[in-house]
DNA sequence: TCGCTTGTTTGCGCTGTGGCAAATTTCATC
DNA sequence: GATGAAATTTGCCACAGCGCAAACAAGCGA
């Protein structure tokens, strides 16, 4: 499978700066795994062995609380790493990652990450920089949370969802892959009742158009007025 | 002064698996600078020419955003790395770090990371766990704001604060640097007022003593017992 | 010592959201 | 096409916590 991909795998951010030859002496050492939807990539808690690099599909990373409520922390789209504890010097996964369709991960051995680090320096640099832009992103969440209503928060989560995974149709932008009202509360934390009275209301200012585990965004430029918090009452 | 502090350097985690020669080769590229309470460490959006290690005092990270709100993301304390966007592929800083009270730094310029990082490989191991714990204890927060009612999260941020910088007094454990109820609004995404709500209630209780820029944490236990949402409603 | 500034406390009313429950739709399976 | 499970919608109510405003300390400088 390693050459029908190659190509594809080459143009990555993560490998950006790295030899073709030593790209094939890196992927060389990974496997290459098919998880179906549903199944984990990796559990919270577990033993760290491997670190992965989503090819196909979308993966939901989720925390659980001791107190039965889950949150998503992000979910990930092909070309991202991801279960990089060992480059971050931790031995278990922090958390829980899902296939939320059927996914292709390439996987290492994460006790080859320490060789591999010092033996292509651009790699741990992408990686470094990869992580950073995570903290980054939690940091803004943060914020988010602190600062915004409920409405700006789910505005902004499909926001970033389109950015990330969006597909362009006839209607408008679609995630493309199926998420429930439930997914979108766990990201913003917030209720999948709420989340169903702002898609409804969205719906009917044909702002949105969504269905069962379907989300397709109309008018993107208006539900970024309303994640800014200057929609108009209505 | 470098002589003054080395011993205490060298326990720093920082720098652990170093050797004493190698410690001096690295401080030594360092100066140390003095930042007087409320001037700013390094700025948001600023470039980022140095990354810091705090010696003495506390550091407040703030984000602003364009509304106005400020969100506090982290209190930093003696020993900690700051400033680190050089490590992790960025060329500004993601943040205003002010000092909170009078403060010592040691501080690189952000160019020297890259030849430190490959002629000390455990420095940048340890770096990069510090990261991990902080992308870490960022989701830690998401999930703190994502489901758990403001009584907690301020009853978790005090626990975090006198885990940090506690400091024993015989009236229970002091958070050892001027602390308002807006600053603790800010880390908590409430308002000063019912911040100031809550620690009237609990110091009824007995369970702090506050006062102005201050806060004592008489019985840690049974703030816990707030902060994991098993209180009795009185 | 007397202001003056800055931080804190507290009352009151309002509202955004959560909680609950029931009805309804959608999809998968037999 | 029928049956059932899962997801969604919606109404109603309750209340946590915010906003506003005014009164109160507590330091600090002159």
């Amino acid at each position: 499978m390693a050459s029908l991909d190659r190509s594809l795998i080459a143009g990555l951010s993560i490998f950006e700066g790295i030899g073709s030859g030593d790209l094939d002496r890196i992927v060389g050492q990974a496997r290459s795994i098919r998880i179906a939807k549903d199944q984990p990539v990796f559990e919270q808690e577990q033993e760290a062995h491997s670190f992965f690099l989503l090819l196909d599909g979308h993966v939901r990373v989720i925390k659980s609380t001791p107190d039965g409520h889950e949150v998503t922390v992000r979910y990930i789209s092909p070309g991202e790493l991801m279960g990089i504890a060992s480059a971050l010097g931790r031995t278990t996964y922090p958390a829980n990652a899902i296939a939320a369709v059927d996914c292709v991960v390439l996987a290492w051995p994460s006790q080859l990450w320490a060789t591999l680090a010092t033996n292509f320096p651009s790699l741990s640099a992408n990686t470094y920089k990869a992580v950073g832009t995570r903290l980054q992103d939690a940091h803004t969440r943060v914020i988010e949370m602190s600062t915004e209503q409920v409405e700006q928060r789910v505005a902004h989560a499909l926001l970033k969802l389109i950015k990330q995974s969006g597909k362009k149709t006839e209607d408008g932008i679609l995630i493309d892959f199926p998420i429930s009202r439930q997914d979108v509360a766990e990201m913003t934390g917030t209720t999948l009742h709420t989340v169903s009275r702002l898609l409804s209301a969205w719906e009917d200012q044909g702002l949105v158009k969504s269905g069962r585990q379907r989300v397709v965004v109309v008018e993107p430029h208006r539900l970024l007025v309303i994640a800014e918090g200057r929609a108009a009452k209505s």
